[in-house]
DNA sequence: TATTCCGATAGTGAC
DNA sequence: GTCACTATCGGAATGAG
């Protein structure tokens, strides 16, 4: 069961008292906060406040929102969806003033979650950072592993029928467990790395090609705006001459 | 299989160039080397030296050995165990004048040795030294758990028959590695332990009670043997004045 | 699957 | 079962008011 409490604390708090290291932002219904240990580049939390009808327990994580009622369910996580899809915004826009592009963002829940309250993981897809040090780590936010449950995922097993929706959400703890032993392998290239030290070199590597690619394009793109510009200034000069011959005559 | 090297080149050297740090004495059959970590307060191996009809690979350890002829054996664990008692003398002297009592002294040989050349451990039946780091130390020295090879055993085993020598000298591996994880249990009172420093700390409790209880025992017998002086001084005084009024007669 | 601390466990490499 | 080094694995405590 989950029982830390940092986060359900969070969530309770009036936001106003909240310190800005710890909060991003929030809205009637939720609250964006710093991911503490953070295993991106960018990593935030959104959680859910607790108001009517939900009490703070029914928030404490999918299964115990399910079992109080799919339609409000369904709001409230559409709901933290609308945060994160304006939270992925902004860190669009911050990825463009720190790097010069855009890269994948991944939203989603754990499976098993250690901590009480729901969070909505929001996080860059590069999983480079000093906080990320173990397997379990690496494995919990692997997007395809099957503990990182992207929203798009869970929104459509709350569409489903009953008896899929249960059988999904009532995955076990042991196959959750299970995953976060799995062996490491790279969620980029799907190569297989024997340890943490060596995943993380690995992972670096692949960010940095990344960023390479990224900064190449953007060079071909100037390239191409210069060599339009010049073709541009070219014609209208073409054009001013023209227009100067004309006025010539 | 025993594969590193350190004891056979020791074994294999001119005596005179081994220096006094790791040579404690020799003889023409064997070298009294200091172990390099000591895990008593008195730790040494004696080594056999290479010599005919023996080759260096006949003395990898016990099992080489007894696979060359069960008489010659014996006469080199014989000559071992001369030399063991001869350092067991010393260590004693040793022990009373930094201790002012002796204790206990172990002698025997490990079931599964990593080092090739045959080699028996002399060791205090303390157990306390920095150097013991890991259960697997422990228990290879545990008295009572069938790894150390007490020397007197050994000597029982080669003059058993050939069948139950064989049984015995022939135990394997995987049943020596199951003895070096069991659980921690203090020699001196059975009581299980739950981790390494827990066990080295009670192992040093243990050690100071010995001391006290021998301290104790000097101090009753000093007073003993002061009571008695007192008691033949009187008495010599008496007869002194028994003298000296004799002689005043 | 919150982190952190501690210790046990496992693999390697040494020459 | 040589050591030393690195990393993983495994339990326990933790905070807040």
């Amino acid at each position: 069961m989950s029982s830390l409490t940092a986060l359900r604390s969070i969530a309770l708090r009036d936001p106003l008292t909240i310190p800005n290291s710890v909060l991003y932002n929030h809205s009637q219904t939720s609250l964006v906060v710093f991911d503490a240990y953070p295993k991106s580049i960018f990593h935030f939390l959104i959680l859910p406040r607790v108001h009517e009808p939900f009490t703070v327990t029914d928030l404490t994580d999918l299964r115990s929102l399910l079992r109080k009622d799919i339609d409000l369910a369904k709001e409230l996580i559409h709901g933290l969806k609308i945060a994160a899809d304006s939270l992925k915004h902004d860190i669009e826009e911050e990825m463009v003033k720190r790097y010069g592009f855009k890269w994948e963002i991944w939203m989603g829940f754990h499976g098993a979650p250690s901590m009480a309250h729901l969070h909505l993981h929001v996080l860059s897809a590069d999983l480079c950072s000093e906080k990320m040090k173990h397997k379990k780590h690496y494995n919990s936010f692997h997007p395809k592993h099957g503990f990182f449950l992207h929203i798009e995922t869970v929104l459509a097993w709350l569409d489903a029928t009953p008896t899929y929706r249960a059988s999904m959400i009532n995955i076990n703890q042991a196959t959750y467990g299970k995953i976060l032993k799995e062996p490491l392998s790279c969620f980029h290239c799907s190569k297989q790395l024997k340890d943490m030290p060596t995943l993380k070199g690995h992972l670096q590597d692949e960010w940095e090609s990344v960023m390479k690619r990224e900064r190449t394009k953007l060079e071909r793109k100037k390239h191409i705006t210069t060599k339009h510009e010049q073709l541009v200034n070219a014609s209208s000069t073409r054009h001013e001459e023209e227009e100067s011959k004309s006025g010539q005559q």
